[in-house]
DNA sequence: TTTATATAGTGTGTTGACTACACTAAGCTT
DNA sequence: AAGCTTAGTGTAGTCAACACACTATATAAA
């Protein structure tokens, strides 16, 4: 128990998490256990311990609620609405993450608490404002890929130009010119032609690259 | 006297508010009554209100301590590290705003508080970690004016492109080609010719123009 | 082994935008 | 009338973005 002279709001961070599935932008959402929004799939986050760094504790909050750690995580925005939460007032800082294609380290079906990926396209119902704070989130990524790397976070260690092109497709929601696609994140000179190839299917290989500084994104054009 | 079961921090806001004077990009400050940080020069803010909107919250602030209001606010970020302030832990939601060169209407001198504007370029020094804050919301201006009409909301009701290029070359620190920029901002289509002139000097009279669409920010290029 | 098929990979010409750059216009002062 | 000071204007060159269609190479099926 603790006393204040004046009223305290309550801190939560929330993240959205995204990933590229099937060529889909995708969200994981964790389906609530209690009320309120009692069975609503709600992003994950919590509340944000005393002494805990807000970037610390949205990394905890992932890793506790759905098993993902060693993410990109960046502050999106803080919903303070004083209406937002039905039991008390609650202030949350929303962080977005992306996690590599097959990244993914997912917490077993096993545990009690169900969660998933959810095309961002065909969202369910959701709990609190986290609609809203979704759509930030996919507004400020799409933003970002055009004027930098930031795409390269959803890559695996070694990938090939179709599969980084099918992330931009997928985030913008359109389709892409291949050639000039290449022509330009080449220039960019943030990947490394690793010489190997890759077969899977009746076609012809493709070759794979590395990213040159992993982690790090950088402003281009 | 408020009981809660879990220690909540406290949330307040903190507010940078540009404008320019004499060609340099000015932020206001107040002094701090009280301490910690007491005769230290802080941004205006305070406490998150219970039931208060941050947004609301940020104007009340700025408006009980410098007697600013109208202005262009939008968030910046919210910074927690947990011993930004010796006394407790607090959460700052950080906004920035813009108000025009001489639509200033600050508090007057006879306030018990003493408030002042400082070039961006020589601030003093600053209590809590409100120097990273200016910081990154100078940074934030500057990026914006290259790819919105931002500036505009330092303008006041009429005004000269020579004006209009002062405010450019303030917040970016470096001069602009007269011509190129002229060429570039009339193209934004987002000003009015007034047709009328302000003569002063001895020197040919500037036209004056308005925003087209006062308080609104827009996307170019 | 031949053929079909599916994705990988490549080049050019056009257009529009940004850059660099220097002189004339017009009012005021002396 | 001359001089000073800021306002206002145009062009040529360069570079990046865009539109656009065919060849290469593997596997699978006939």
């Amino acid at each position: 128990m603790v006393t204040y002279q004046h009223p305290h709001p309550a801190i939560t961070t929330d993240i959205v998490i995204f990933t590229i599935q099937d060529g889909q932008l995708k969200v994981l959402l964790v389906c609530r256990a209690n009320d309120p929004f009692k069975d609503h799939w709600a992003l994950p986050g919590g509340f944000v311990e005393i002494d805990e760094h807000l970037e610390a504790g949205a990394l905890r909050e992932l890793k506790e609620e759905t098993g993902v750690s060693g993410v990109y995580l960046e502050q999106l925005y803080t919903f303070g609405k004083p209406d937002r939460d039905p039991r008390e007032r609650v202030i949350t800082v929303a962080y977005y993450a992306l996690t590599p294609i097959n990244g993914l380290n997912i917490r077993a079906a096993s545990d009690a608490r169900q969660i998933g990926w959810f095309a961002y396209a065909k969202l369910p119902q959701l709990a609190f404002d986290h609609k809203d704070i979704i759509t930030l989130a996919q507004q400020r990524l799409a933003a970002k890929l055009s004027y930098s790397t930031i795409a390269l976070q959803f890559m695996p260690g070694k990938f090939s130009l179709s599969e980084l092109q099918q992330v931009y497709e997928a985030v913008q929601g359109s389709p892409v010119d291949k050639r000039n696609f290449r022509k330009r994140l080449l220039a960019y000179d943030c990947m490394t032609d690793t010489g190997e190839v890759r077969r899977h299917g009746k076609h012809r290989p493709a070759r794979l690259y590395t990213v040159k500084s992993p982690g790090k994104v950088e402003f281009v054009k």
